[in-house]
DNA sequence: TTGAAAGCGCTAACAC
DNA sequence: GTGTTAGCGCTTTCAA
């Protein structure tokens, strides 16, 4: 098993010193050294297969070139194109992402955050629904930046990236009024996630504006299928019972399917639902779901280069606020109500 | 914004040495400093809010903590729950993951391997359907150790966590069977897949030792739902065509419930449809998707566990391997063939 | 049981 | 343009 080979392992191949081997090979400083040497080193570099340190390297320049990127829950299908846009900028700039799960605690947050702050990782993307203060506090004392993604802050006041909620359920709400729906229940994700605020508010707004709509919300405990299908079931024992329903994330609109079908209603003809964020294969479900899609991947990539920037700053971040575009992808589970009975 | 606090903040506080504060919150060393040192020590790193940095111990110890976890693409829904197994397992043992997507190039694959080596990972578990013999070389000569997750190999002597795809062929082949069909397709992914070629070989086997079983064997060109689209078209339009597919994985399946959509066929009236992985929503598509479970949470447990046993044993590791038992879920793509015409 | 000191691999300030 | 040296924060050998 062979030895790592380190850079005095190249100074000596390339018969210079150390310093010099640091200096050719790192871009930002490969001026200072006279051209045929720096080809020489990296020449001796490249046959000895010579891969910095780049542990040994951070030491020395306070940089560990990572970042946090705190995220719920892995296995919720919106996530990964979120961390993949993420990883995508980091890579570009030389940054390895370090992906942990929050589980929805505050504690598991709190100790996660610590872990990769003895990590010394040099920024973070939080993703989590969570706002607790505590880690902005403590991120801030010490100088590491923030970047909120897929989600904004009413009391941090941090950098964000978020998808345009409200003008997505305005899309969904007028969806169905156009459809010629009159009882529209909305069934959000539990308060404690911002958002679920954010898209409960707009809701109520919207809904306020429109003549003649009959609408209720309802909140689930979890932003879960089986939440989802729980809070539903409450609603439809109910005469009358709304004709459609928007659900606060995809998820929690699969669960109103399976209350639907445990009850013998077919969507769309007895109940129209519309869901939030489009994961991905929302359009394979029984049927199709007709959602508000939320770029994920973008909210990603433009968190990552938030923090990058904020990282080569340094100093204290501007809180600036990027809100994404969304859309309303019609599919199968949402038609006119049916007749009055 | 406050200093980063160093041990030697704590043993000033404390009255002690930094050797002596090191040696006390070190769980290993820590009998052998003085109880009371030991007590006033803890108080003071507690107070200070001491987080040793990891970088720094690990350029003295020669060991990172962190582990390099190759995936094809964490957008593949079957990823999440191996990389959390894993996460949870190496979470318990002070390590930390670095999360890399290879896209299914070998280059990609490389290029990250030398950015893991270079953040001086202590281990890998590779998850990638590449069987590249460069990484499994390189790593050996460096001494770090790799073990193989959902993915056996046939020219590599490494250890590996895998489902017993096998027997999970095997029960789909007796399922269809058992309902009346006598003309089953597979539908296998790439052959550079070395998953797809030992499911494909299952499947020939068993198809072998059947009376009276038609077989046909169509290869796609990736593992995804447009592949299974593409490739299905090709059979849809003969004469007779199969009653029955197997898909290589969940994805390719979802290309096949798609490709017999766009030709007027039912699943599972026309065509029954079984795929593999039970891959999360499965359930939800439309037909609830029959499909062989396979446990990749428990892959990503298993892989992590012999990782760290190899990572603490730093010899030459023993190429254990251990297959998992998976299941075959009936759900509603699969019934009797149709009548003859 | 504790202190002193060296050194992990690298970069950067300084000297020549 | 290149060599020398100090030191990032920690652990660990050696001495006391």
């Amino acid at each position: 098993m062979a030895e790592r080979v380190r850079i005095s392992d190249v100074a000596r191949a390339a018969g210079v010193h150390s310093g010099t081997v640091s200096r050719a090979l790192n871009p930002a400083t490969a001026h200072l050294v006279n051209a045929t040497t720096a080809k020489k080193v990296r020449k001796a570099a490249k046959d000895l297969g010579y891969i910095p340190d780049v542990l040994a390297r951070g030491l020395r320049t306070n940089r560990s070139m990572t970042v946090g990127v705190l995220v719920p829950d892995l296995t919720n299908p919106i996530f990964p194109p979120l961390v993949r846009g993420v990883q995508a900028v980091l890579e570009q700039h030389g940054y390895t992402a370090l992906v942990a799960n929050t589980d929805g605690s505050a504690d598991t947050e709190r100790k996660v955050f610590e872990t990769l702050i003895g990590r010394r990782v040099d920024g973070f993307v939080v993703a989590t629904g969570l706002a607790d203060p505590f880690i902005a506090e403590e991120a801030a004392k010490r100088g590491v930046p923030i970047v909120l993604a897929n989600r904004g802050s009413t009391s941090l006041s941090l950098p964000e990236v978020v998808g345009n909620d409200g003008q997505g359920i305005v899309a969904a709400i007028d969806h169905l009024v156009e459809l010629g729906h009159t009882d529209v229940l909305y069934l959000s994700g539990p308060e404690s996630f911002i958002t679920s605020v954010v898209r409960t508010e707009a809701f109520s707004r919207r809904a306020a504006q429109v003549d003649g709509l009959r609408t209720e919300i309802v909140y689930a405990d979890a932003l879960s299928v089986t939440a989802g299908e729980a809070f539903m079931e409450q609603v439809l024992g109910r005469d009358p019972r709304p004709t459609a329903v928007v659900a606060g994330n995809d998820l929690l609109a699969l669960g109103v399917y399976r209350a639907l079908h445990a009850h013998g209603l077919r969507c769309p003809e007895d109940v129209s639902v519309i869901g939030f964020n489009d994961m991905p294969f929302a359009e394979d479900f029984a049927p199709p779901l007709t959602t508000v899609r939320a770029p994920h991947q973008a909210m990603g990539l433009e968190a990552a280069r938030l923090l990058v920037e904020a990282i080569g700053a340094d100093g204290p971040q501007p809180a600036v606020s990027l809100s994404l575009p969304v859309s309303l992808v019609v599919r199968e589970s949402t038609a006119p109500p049916p007749r009055k009975r």
